[in-house]
DNA sequence: TTTTTTTGGTTTATATTATAAACTACTTTA
DNA sequence: TAAAGTAGTTTATAATATAAACCAAAAAAA
């Protein structure tokens, strides 16, 4: 009945993040912080987790003298997101 | 824009026995085990953390010579539920 | 009738996860 | 050239989830 849901996925932050990225083509690690409302250092370590799993691809590179990291959801994390979503709408179904 | 998610009802087991819970008037301890497909020992310590925040009133009694311990959604249970999920909804629309 | 298994759980130890604090490296401004 | 700002990463700790071990009583088996 229950399926299990993808524990990359559940989890608040990281699930933000690829529901931004979801629908943009790419964003800066900046907006993201920025739009999740997040801290730099956990941010930093959950988009190391989602590259890791291959949601989503990072490039890192220097723009006016600074660094500057964006990131861009892969065809593989719009599959996991779309199944987790399919998988989590049984859990919340009031019936 | 991303709502903060309970951190009581953001855990997959929780979850599944509050929708479980939301269905029905009350639901037995082995009933729930079984269609959540958890060990008693998970469920023993979920089930206490729903119970410690008010979520869900637990009745222990003996039936047939053996413990019976039912579960049954609170008022402040289903407030919280459809909190959740509405603002859980923010994470899944895929734009 | 005493041992073994089953029922219905709880407690606790450990593994996993999330998070904040501290740190790195470089740039800009005063 | 010292202080403050930008853009992150690393690491230590707190919180959480989970499985393994345990408990108590009842029932079944020997």
């Amino acid at each position: 009945m229950f399926k299990d849901l993808d524990p990359i996925l559940h989890s608040q932050l990281r699930l933000a993040v690829m529901s931004l990225l979801i629908g943009v083509k790419e964003a800066e690690f900046t907006f993201i912080k920025e739009s999740t409302n997040s801290t730099a250092g956990n941010l930093s370590v959950q988009i190391q987790k989602l590259k890791d799993v291959g949601y989503i691809d990072v490039n890192k590179k220097f723009k006016d003298n600074y660094p500057l990291t964006t990131c861009k959801i892969t065809k593989k994390g719009i599959d996991a997101f779309e199944l987790y979503v399919k998988n989590l709408q049984e859990y919340l179904n009031v019936k």
